[in-house]
DNA sequence: CCGCCTTTGAAGGTT
DNA sequence: AACCTTCAAAGGCGG
């Protein structure tokens, strides 16, 4: 079983929370390396032009069939087809989706779009970990284990820098201590993960509908966006690498949301309303039937968000990045890059970004015991399932991940005989 | 205005 | 156990 090394925060032990589909991953490494070499070899030719002529390709020649097809959609070297053709596409396909089909691949590789960009904040978010105040038991929170990979020839990384992620969560303002916070809230259950990420997105609309019954802290005063998550708008840190990082405290712990008449309650950022609208005013329901009260509290009730997981972190954090670089601003695409960039990162990079997501999942079971992941299912409005299948025949990702009948229609320049 | 796209990972459900 | 489905974020885009 792979394991981190000790710098993973020193926790040890089973771990409950642990994702063993992580573990997927890392697995292929040699693969990986392999096809990272190739990638890496064909990078640094394609610049940032090429990368956004592919993208409006994309949207321009949809037509064509190619998901992202580009200019830059070269041949691929009869040997690299040849392996995937011989049974390596899964893998490939799971942990490479560049090597799928060339033309979403070329379209979106731009590797001057990722040169180097991550490497900074994964140092950060992990010395952001390395911050984190050891939990109560320890012992019983095994090292995070991520999937392993033998990265032991990637370059070295330079010094760490600040992050956004430090970002989302240093404040300007002290927050009380998470001993402190657990005190208040009682001892039933305490935090024993307090200073987590948080990377919820905050919902103007979703203020004060905290469903928790412990009581908060009150809230600092943080400056709050529409639009965005307060996290975003604390100024950037200013310590030198190194340099302890002051306290900060997870927003969720910053809440004060269940505050009766607490002004500036900020709920969990994971609590969304349903539609993000406001609530009718009393005396609005009073109109409606009992029946209909009901349906409609039910369906008002505030969401709870899944924790974002470790990709998910990672995304939301260097998605800025990738947008401010390609100057990119759909998702989809912006999603592809990060995608791959993922793949790219080494195996502490991604440790980081997996503790973080387990101390999520950790500090989200805290704050919502009874919550299932089944509680939102049907609240999302799903492409309708026939749609589904029809990409199923093909559609559904494989048990790698992917789609690899989605792959195999957006790469029209594969001959059929490899396909 | 709503859903799709696109990514990976987690979790729950089904076979 | 293996596989399948849904959701999490994000913002442009199309119907």
């Amino acid at each position: 079983m792979p394991q981190l090394d000790s710098e993973g925060g020193g926790t040890g032990g089973s771990d409950d929370l642990g994702a063993p589909d992580e573990l997927l991953a890392f697995q292929d490494e040699g693969e990986e390396q392999d096809d990272k070499s190739r990638d890496s070899a064909a990078g640094p030719e394609r610049d940032l032009a090429e990368l956004k002529s592919s993208l409006v390709n994309e949207s321009e020649g949809a037509a064509g069939g190619a998901g992202i097809p580009g200019p830059a959609a070269g041949p691929r070297g009869e040997a690299e087809v040849g392996a995937e053709a011989l049974g390596r596409e899964h893998t490939s396909q799971r942990l490479f989706p560049d090597k799928l089909p060339e033309s979403s691949e070329d379209g979106l590789k731009a590797p001057e779009c990722a040169s180097g960009m991550y490497k900074e904040t994964v140092y950060s978010a992990f010395n952001l970990l390395m911050h984190y105040p050891p939990p109560s038991g320890a012992g019983q929170h095994p090292q995070p284990q991520p999937p392993l990979h033998n990265k032991a020839s990637q370059p070295p990384h330079g010094v760490p820098q600040l992050s956004p992620l430090y970002e989302h969560f240093s404040s300007p303002h002290p927050t009380p201590a998470p001993a402190d916070i657990s005190q208040k809230q009682g001892a039933h259950r305490p935090l024993q993960t307090p200073d987590l990420s948080g990377f919820y997105s905050l919902t103007p609309g979703s203020m004060g509908q905290l469903p928790h019954t412990v009581s908060w802290p009150s809230p600092p005063l943080y400056p709050l966006s529409p639009s965005c998550g307060y996290r975003q708008h604390f100024p950037a840190p200013t310590a030198a690498p190194g340099t302890p990082y002051p306290r900060f405290t997870h927003p969720s712990l910053m809440l004060g949301s269940s505050v009766p008449g607490h002004p500036a309650a900020i709920p969990h950022p994971a609590i969304v309303p349903p539609s993000g609208k406001q609530e009718l005013q009393p005396y609005d329901r009073s109109l409606k039937t009992q029946a209909e009260s009901k349906v409609e509290k039910e369906a008002k009730k505030p969401t709870i968000k899944k924790p974002l997981n470790a990709f998910m972190l990672y995304m939301k954090e260097m998605r800025a990045k990738v947008i401010a670089e390609c100057t990119l601003k759909e998702s989809a695409a912006i999603n592809q890059i990060l995608g791959r960039r993922w793949h790219a990162l080494s195996r502490e990079e991604q440790a980081k970004y997996y503790e973080l997501a387990r101390k999520e999942r950790q500090l989200h079971m805290q704050l919502y015991p009874g919550w299932s992941a089944r509680d939102n299912y049907g609240k999302k409005k799903r492409r309708s399932r026939e749609k589904h299948q029809e990409s199923t025949t093909g559609g559904k990702r494989n048990a790698f991940g992917t789609y690899p009948e989605k792959a195999a229609a957006s790469a029209p320049f594969l001959p059929m005989t490899v396909l």
